[in-house]
DNA sequence: AGGCGGGCTGTTAGCGTTAACATAGCAGCC
DNA sequence: GGCTGCTATGTTAACGCTAACAGCCCGCCT
């Protein structure tokens, strides 16, 4: 079945390989490749056959050049390493297998630079489209963006003014609503632990929304603490453990993210804490891993599927050229009490004691 | 500063534009944008000037075929679900940030057709190297590999013929090294958990190499439990209970990887049952979280970062069209025993009885 | 004076493919 | 018989950029 190539295989194969072993003009062996046009059945049989003996690979660079179509979409994000960018990147891969459409990531690490030289690298390549996670970019970035011609989507945030379109929640909602649950079940001295990220608007979003929620009712945060780097697991718990000593009577402790969440979970179980009754806990996310915890972390789904499932849906259905300019698709993520908010809710207005 | 595009908004720039804003040649342009060949320093200033103010973003697509140079790095990888693969990616992208080559990141779901399909599309855009995950491949990716012409780097292992370089770890050996560890510490009811993925062959070689340490102490295991989908860290849960329920007598339970371990080890503990003492666990990865979990697990440290590392370090190194031929790296990952396989070595030979 | 070399800029010819148009062949039909 | 209308194939000219080479200008050396 796979002759040995009788090519000279420091060469790279071109078209005109395939036409000359197969006895027609590159124009039909590039017709046949790509399925386009009208081939008598006899030469397309014979094409395949050449293509596939010589192990011709195409070229899209001089394809993509030539007809001015590029099949990918530039993919945008701050970070891999915390579950919930895959996660997103599944979406959209889920859509667009479909479109023959192509993701292409590309990585910030939070950092506003990073991103603008990633976004022009990106642009470079002439994609069709561009899904970019948040709202905030530099003057540059967002100046490129609006040039380039494409649909942009800005993705997993809404508060605030997108280039073009935008999916994703609202992290000051989110954030709003979390105190909400916590006042309503009667927690009132609330600390909030998170991670030390100037560039994490979302998370910035959230304790703002949260600390509006808590002035509403006449309270304040009793106390903050934050990270960087390392296990956010270990991280967790070590925080936890900071918080708990420096402010012993706190009866809620509500982090920006599940895995500190779970870690101060561990903490407290360790410790011999009555949770959720001495105190709650609450993360942001919810993120698979939390079902195996010894009990539920109450969280908030970010929908991080289907921000990246919707995302790929506007890319994919904006024809090329008619970019007609954007539109807003706000999800809303819905609360998870989980086993770590208690369910009754006291006598409004009035605090309980510690047991 | 930003002074409004005078630009038509709906054609995109090319050179020629930037070469009549600034009144110099589009080869004058280009030299300057790439910083390369001698331009006067007043030229350079006009020319980046008008490059700015439009906003231009050059065509690499058309540079590329142009210059026969693309410095884009395919890297092929089963999944990103799993801690494991963004953690190479990070290795990767730390070598070659230095380089000006880019990684465009191609994820299988661990099924070889697509892996194929993959391969396809990346070298579609003749990328200057690629890293791909794995040392099994389909003959048609086989096939295409070796006819690229750029230099390959199979990761992750090394227990098999690699198409040009290899950077990995023997899982075999891994396997081995961990079944005589957890034996020399006495254990001698010995079950395994895993994933339920035939194409996992790193997995695979790991159960291989760990039974035949079993065999030649003269052991089998006592039980198996396979996984697929879902929640790691609840898998790893329902699957020790399922093992305990049905054969009680286990005195250790060796999981795939460890995620499935830390849910393994919390239902242990939840359990109350003696870890290390009654019964031992090990995993496999050294991924960071475990730092957090009440008890640390013993693991195998895989060593992704350094893994990504090296393999970028030989696409860098490798200067276009030196296809030298291929080097082969093991590295040696390490034993952490944690504190879930006991340190006291029994009488050798004598299986100790439960407590 | 004439020639040489170095710094700077421009010209030409592709890179490998595809869009758009041209052509060949052939059947059908008045 | 010539015209129409189709199918199957070929030809030509881009696409936007860069390699390679060709100039030009000017100072400096012999």
């Amino acid at each position: 079945m796979t002759r040995p190539p009788t090519q000279d295989p420091r060469r790279t194969l071109t078209l005109r390989d395939v036409s000359e072993a197969s006895g027609v003009s590159e124009m039909t062996v590039s017709r046949v490749l790509r399925n386009r046009g009208d081939v008598s059945e006899a030469t397309r049989e014979r094409v395949l056959e050449a293509a596939r003996s010589l192990g011709y690979v195409p070229n899209k660079i001089a394809g993509a050049l030539a007809s001015q179509r590029v099949n990918l979409v530039g993919v945008i994000i701050p970070s891999l390493s915390n579950m919930v960018f895959p996660e997103v990147l599944t979406g959209i891969s889920d859509v667009l297998e479909d479109t023959g459409l192509q993701p292409v990531v590309g990585v910030t690490n939070y950092q506003p630079e990073r991103e603008e030289t990633v976004l022009y690298e990106m642009l470079s390549w002439r994609p069709s489209g561009l899904i970019i996670a948040g709202l905030e970019h530099t003057d540059a970035s967002r100046a490129m963006m609006m040039q380039a011609g494409i649909p942009i989507v800005e993705i997993m945030d809404i508060d605030g003014e997108p280039v073009d379109s935008a999916v994703g929640i609202s992290h000051r909602r989110a954030g709003r609503q979390m105190a909400e649950a916590i006042i309503a079940a009667g927690y009132r001295r609330i600390a909030f632990l998170g991670t030390q990220m100037p560039n994490d608007h979302r998370a910035r979003k959230r304790l703002e929304g949260f600390e509006a929620a808590l002035a509403k009712a006449g309270l304040a945060l009793a106390d903050r603490e934050f990270y960087s780097g390392g296990s956010a697991l270990l991280k967790g718990r070590e925080m936890t453990e900071a918080v708990l000593k420096r402010t012993p009577d706190v009866d809620f402790l509500y982090y920006s993210n599940d895995m500190i969440g779970a870690g101060g979970l561990l903490y407290c179980l360790d410790q011999g804490l009555d949770v959720p009754g001495r105190i709650g806990l609450a993360g942001f996310n919810g993120v698979e891993l939390l079902d195996g915890l010894p009990r539920q972390l109450a969280t908030m789904d970010a929908c991080r599927l289907e921000i990246g499932r919707a995302a790929a849906g506007i890319i994919a259905g904006k024809r090329p050229g008619g970019v007609i300019g954007g539109e807003v698709i706000e999800l809303t993520p819905k609360l998870q009490l989980g086993a770590t908010i208690r369910a009754v809710t006291p006598e409004p207005g009035k605090a309980p004691a510690a047991p």
